[in-house]
RNA sequence: GCCCGGUUGGCGGAAUUGGUAUACGCGUUCGACUUAAAAUCGAAUGGAGAAAUCCAUAUGAGUUCAAGUCUCAUACCGGGCACCA
């Protein structure tokens, strides 16, 4: 007898896989089904492979084998997202290139992968940092640019002092840098930004279409944020001199049929208006308060939740009433979003009213509350009958929106207007790790794209990566490589580096054909593959998953990828917490290595089906050193069914309705990616066969079963057998016992347990007679009192009413 | 504040269409094997009760022959957004 060794079959399992390249994904095979399985590529850390890596890849590979194993054609690829700040931190603390450091990660993350026996085609790895594949993150963006979608402007950004660089919105959490931590500023500064404003919309709108967890969706479209409303602008009266030169403001609302209920307007302190609205009196303190605003960060902003603001001197004119409005400066309102002015309704909305009450300006109640109203703010934000609103007084807010916007618009001073939240991705970092932006400019400061022939732009060697506050990338101090010759005029190099997020915007198509040398991905071979049918990771639920969004729209524009949607199936995973429930963290010392749990001696194999078992895939689950301890013995019982003595063999022909039932069980579970309640079928099958017996027709099923979870050991055991790992198919005749249990009830109270043929199921009187010939049942139950008798079609069940 | 989730034994969790609540695993207890221990195998394990039986899926109501599952309210926990006009 052999003992179950899981470190030797496992090398065993891993080399043979490696030798023969098992893996390799298929040729494009249109008479073939494919399935198209992909991680979201890990950040390749010095720390290697953590537990959460290993739920998130298996996850992966279960689904792979499960189709490989359906004889499906399955492309399951591997690869870095190697771009990042960590280890240009490391390249600054140690002066040790990103470069070097990076591919000693690398190479780690792979042997580790290695380790846990994936079904990876690991000819197709792709790392972003690689000059063969960043010449086409490049050539991505200079598409892009070609099209108006890559553009400069100078604005107020978010600006990370620890970190030396500007920051996307969606990388600003709670006011702090995504990476460090530390609070953000903001900092008036030229950068890049890609226009994915103008996918807005149908970001939005085709998000329903793909199969993702409604969670991200709503996520997602709360992240986009349209809404419709109107522009409405205001004539400014300045000084009651009508020379026709004054400003006019313009803002933006979703309430237009408040505008009878305007009181005052306010302006952001970013506003440029403001400086022609002021007045010798108010000039001095308007721009202090500006200047005060702006040099705030944004949680100071965010926290000092008390209103302030300023009055600019002027006054515009309600359209509606005529009536004269004091402009208002206030950092309550945002410059970002819509105009950058507000009209200010303080009747109805919580913020305007909180403005004038403190400032003591008019409050004119314009909406009545309906009765049945439960809403007892103190100003009411709802709809209602109009009232003080002229003409349209006595209507219902809801009804006459549209038609003062068309009042307004017939006067010249409104229109509808769709607003989003969302802003464009802001794209450039002045960081040195990064994809380098391939463009120049000449001595004018005119923007060059770099020649398609003349990409990669490759990073320079530097000594000294200390990013500084220049707001120029390190990339600025390697002084031959700044200079570029482009049709024979000689131009400076932009130093800025591309937000990792771009890298990862594409990759999936590069996954298709990654070596490729004369497009970033070949068109036969995307459109066979992708788009991706399974997707899986637990993290970047707008990011990302956004960005990649926009780039499938914008590419598929260019008639370069026959889609639309880039991720059909997406599976969010939760988290893998320290068994205290607590996150792991190196500082808690509460770390679970994988590596270090396979070589004590548990194996690939047990970790993997211990991650799998350790809950729903999409929820956070806590480390349990016992549990695995479990799985480890079923592991063992699989093996010892085959190469044991405990376990009698039996006739084939014994177990089939049990065989037939745990086939139907897992490949229904797997199809609805329960993968816990797989593993415990499992269980509950092996613990029947020592029972009763197993045959080998029974342990050749076990095997196929259990080897998306466990490869190595059904490897091993279908080799021992002879026997294929085709995926079995069960047979419905095969499903249902000779004898079946019956429940009865009396209102709906188990009473008894019946034992009858499997035939009787089909005879309800049949049913009913042994049911109130039972003699507990007759206890509860005067037969000339039964009231009715209910036998529900898909439950082995009678219940009696009395 | 708003928008999503969630709450089932000592613990992780199962119950797919409203139909036997607590599958499977951990832990605990007992037994077999052993000089002994570990490992392994087997049995028991929601609470109360001698038993019949009764009570239990966060709390309270409702719908139904039947509710962990549907409806309404409340509490608590987690996540997302957060002055977006």
């Amino acid at each position: 007898m052999e003992r179950y060794d899981p470190l030797k079959i496992e090398a065993k399992w891993q080399k043979i896989w490696e030798t023969d390249k098992t893996y390799q994904a298929g040729k494009p095979d249109e008479s073939k089904p494919k399935k198209y399985c992909a991680e979201m590529f890990p950040y390749p850390s010095g720390a290697g492979l953590h537990v959460g890596h290993v739920r998130n890849f298996t996850i992966v590979d279960v689904l792979t084998r499960f189709y490989l194993q359906q004889e499906m054609n399955v492309l399951r690829p591997f690869g870095y997202d190697n771009f990042g700040l960590p280890a240009e931190n490391y390249a600054i603390k140690t002066g040790i290139s990103p470069q070097e450091a990076t591919t000693t990660n690398i190479q780690n993350f792979r042997k580790q992968a290695k380790k846990l026996g994936y079904a990876i085609d690991w000819d197709r790895e792709i790392n972003t940092s690689d000059p063969e594949y960043y010449k086409w993150t490049q050539w991505c963006f200079l598409q892009l640019y070609k099209k108006g979608l890559a553009y400069q402007k100078e604005s107020y950004q978010w600006w990370c002092p620890v970190d030396q660089t500007v920051l996307a919105n969606e990388q600003v959490e709670n006011g702090k840098c995504w990476r460090c931590g530390h609070e953000v500023e903001k900092k008036k500064m030229k950068q890049w930004f890609f226009k994915i404003t103008e996918y807005a919309d149908e970001l939005l709108d085709s998000i329903d279409e793909v199969e993702w967890p409604e969670k991200i969706k709503i996520m997602q479209k709360n992240w986009i944020g349209r809404s419709k409303g109107a522009e409405i602008t205001f004539g400014v009266d300045q000084d009651g001199d009508n020379m026709g030169d004054e400003p006019k403001i313009t803002v933006f609302t979703t309430r237009p049929d408040t505008i009878f209920g305007v009181t005052f307007l306010v302006l952001a302190p970013e506003n440029e208006l403001i400086h022609t609205l002021v007045n010798a009196d108010t000039r001095e303190k308007v721009e202090s308060y500006c200047r005060a605003a702006l040099r705030k960060s944004e949680i100071e902003r965010q926290e000092n939740k008390e209103k302030t603001g300023v009055f600019t001197g002027s006054y515009a004119i309600n359209p509606a009433t005529g009536k004269k409005l004091p402009i208002w400066v206030a950092d309550y309102v945002l410059s970002g979003y819509g105009t950058g002015a507000i009209m200010a309704v303080p009747a109805h909305d919580e913020r305007d009213f909180e403005f004038a009450e403190k400032f003591d300006l008019p409050i004119q109640l314009v909406v009545e509350k309906p009765e049945d109203s439960t809403d007892d703010d103190q100003c009411y934000h709802g709809e209602g009958t109009l009232v003080n609103s002229g003409e349209y007084s006595g209507r219902k807010s809801s009804e006459v929106r549209e038609e003062i916007v068309a009042w307004l618009e017939a006067m010249g001073v409104g229109r509808t207007k769709v607003t989003y939240r969302m802003r464009d991705w802001l794209i450039s970092r002045q960081r040195y790790w990064g994809c380098p932006i391939p463009v120049a400019y000449d001595r004018e400061g005119n923007i060059h794209p770099i020649p398609e022939d003349q990409l990669p732009v490759m990073h320079p060697a530097i000594q000294d990566y200390q990013p500084d506050d220049s707001g120029r990338s390190p990339l600025a101090k390697a002084e031959d490589w700044l200079k570029v010759t482009i049709n024979g005029e000689e131009m400076t190099r932009e130093t800025d580096t591309l937000d990792g997020y771009a890298c990862s915007s594409w990759y999936l198509w590069r996954y298709t054909s990654p070596h490729d040398q004369l497009a970033a991905w070949d068109p036969e071979a995307v459109k066979y593959w992708a788009p991706t049918d399974i997707y899986v990771g637990g993290d970047h639920a707008v990011a990302h998953l956004l960005y990649i969004r926009f780039w499938c729209k914008f590419f598929a524009d260019q008639g370069l990828l026959p889609f639309r949607e880039p991720i059909k199936k997406l599976l969010y995973n939760g988290y893998i917490n320290a068994p205290d429930g607590k996150k792991m963290s190196k500082s808690k010392g509460n770390v679970i290595d994988p590596l270090e749990v396979i070589d004590s001696g548990y194996g690939a194999d047990t970790l993997r089906t211990y991650e799998m078992f350790i809950g729903p895939y999409d929820q956070d689950a806590a480390w349990s050193t016992e549990a695995i301890g479990g799985v480890y013995r079923f592991l063992n019982r699989c093996w010892n069914l085959n190469f044991g003595s405990e376990v009698p063999r039996v006739d084939d022909a014994q177990n089939v309705v049990l065989r037939n039932k745990v086939i139907k069980k897992t490949t229904d579970d797997l199809y609805r990616n329960s993968f816990n309640t797989v593993v415990a079928g499992l269980m509950e099958y092996v613990n029947q066969l020592y029972k009763v017996g197993a045959g080998e027709a029974d342990i050749i099923v076990l095997a196929k079963l259990l080897k998306p979870f466990a490869p190595h050991l059904a490897s091993e055991i279908l080799e021992k057998l002879g026997a294929d790992d085709v995926w079995p198919k069960w047979d419905e005749q095969y499903l249902t016992d000779d004898v079946v249990e019956v429940v009865v009830q009396v209102n709906g109270k188990l009473r008894a347990r019946l034992q009858v043929e499997s035939d009787a199921l089909e005879d309800q009187e049949k049913l009913q007679a042994l049911a109130i010939a039972d003699s507990n049942v007759q206890k509860f139950v005067d037969p000339a009192k039964i009231k009715k008798i209910i036998i529900p079609k898909h439950a082995k069940l009678v219940n009696i009413v009395v």
